[in-house]
DNA sequence: TACTAACCTGTACG
DNA sequence: ACGTACAGGTTAG
């Protein structure tokens, strides 16, 4: 049961990591992480919270293991597991994913540390952090529109601003349940149900969070043609909270877990291109 | 309520 | 070189 770090960090979660010397380098917040495969057993305290080190895993590959499809998925992948991101970064890093691709999200992200993010150095190698929300929300609007964000300006704009005016408080979001924490992201201006579930799992802790893309919805459409809700062309509010009850109710409590693995594996499967 | 067009950027293909 | 196709979630109508 060890993580596998390829595996993880391609795995659509993260966006600024970038290997080299075979040891992979991420940016966290405020945070730079150094993660080397031959040395996974021997993690900090911090980056033990960030791979979600104390989750009970034998447990919850148990728990979602409901048929074939998710047991193999799971197998092939034993290593891929779920990360505790910092939540400003995933929050704006979703916001961005909004109708992109991979490449565009990092090269956006990328750009908005470099203008905006404080400047380090980690083991002689230069990085810029995630900037903080007060000094994104005073961002120029030309400024956010020169990293590539197109019509996302507005977007990262309004949302960095909620949380410099803790309209958005991730603390208390962290302790909220999955609704409250779900119906507060989705008053935020460019966030819709599959960026608030990607934000929630990914970094609020809501492990029932199922993020539905298109990617996904042709992965359930595949495997379980018959065991829930598909029917209509367009994925409505209504349709999406429909769906998302009936695979919670189906995978359980740890849902956001067979998410991830069917996303892998699918994505893999297309040959889609990661970090 | 259900559906659809518009939105921006980077890349791939011919 | 140049145009066209395409990926991708949210909002507005």
């Amino acid at each position: 049961m060890q993580i596998n770090l390829d595996q993880t960090i391609n795995s659509g979660q993260v966006f600024l990591w970038k290997k080299h010397d075979n040891i992979w380098y991420g940016v966290n917040g405020q945070n730079v992480f150094a993660a080397n495969q031959a040395k996974i057993d021997s993690l900090e305290k911090d980056e033990m919270d960030f791979f979600r080190k104390s989750d009970d895993l034998e447990k919850i590959f148990k728990d979602i293991s409901k048929d074939k499809t998710i047991k193999s998925a799971v197998k092939k992948f034993s290593g891929l597991r779920l990360l505790r991101q910092d939540p400003f970064q995933c929050y704006i890093s979703f916001i961005v994913s909004s109708n992109s691709s991979i490449q565009n999200i990092r090269s956006s992200l990328y750009h908005i540390c470099e203008k905006f993010g404080k400047k380090t150095t980690f083991h002689g190698t230069k990085f810029h952090l995630f900037p903080e929300p007060k000094r994104l929300a005073r961002a120029s609007n030309a400024e956010l529109l020169s990293c590539g964000l197109g019509y996302r300006v507005q977007f990262v704009k309004k949302a960095a601003i909620a949380v410099a005016e803790n309209e958005i408080d991730f603390n208390f979001l962290k302790k909220a349940d999955y609704q409250t924490a779900k119906d507060s992201l989705l008053e935020i201006f460019g966030i819709g149900n599959k960026v608030a579930d990607c934000i929630l799992l990914f970094s609020l802790d809501k492990l029932e969070s199922f993020p539905l893309d298109r990617w996904i919805l042709r992965s359930l459409q595949n495997y379980y043609p018959d065991k829930f809700s598909f029917e209509g062309k367009t994925l409505t509010d209504k349709k999406y909270q429909v769906l998302h009850s009936e695979l919670v109710e189906y995978f359980g409590k740890y849902a956001g877990y067979s998410q991830q693995f069917l996303f892998k594996t699918i994505r893999d499967e297309n040959q889609k291109k990661w970090l």
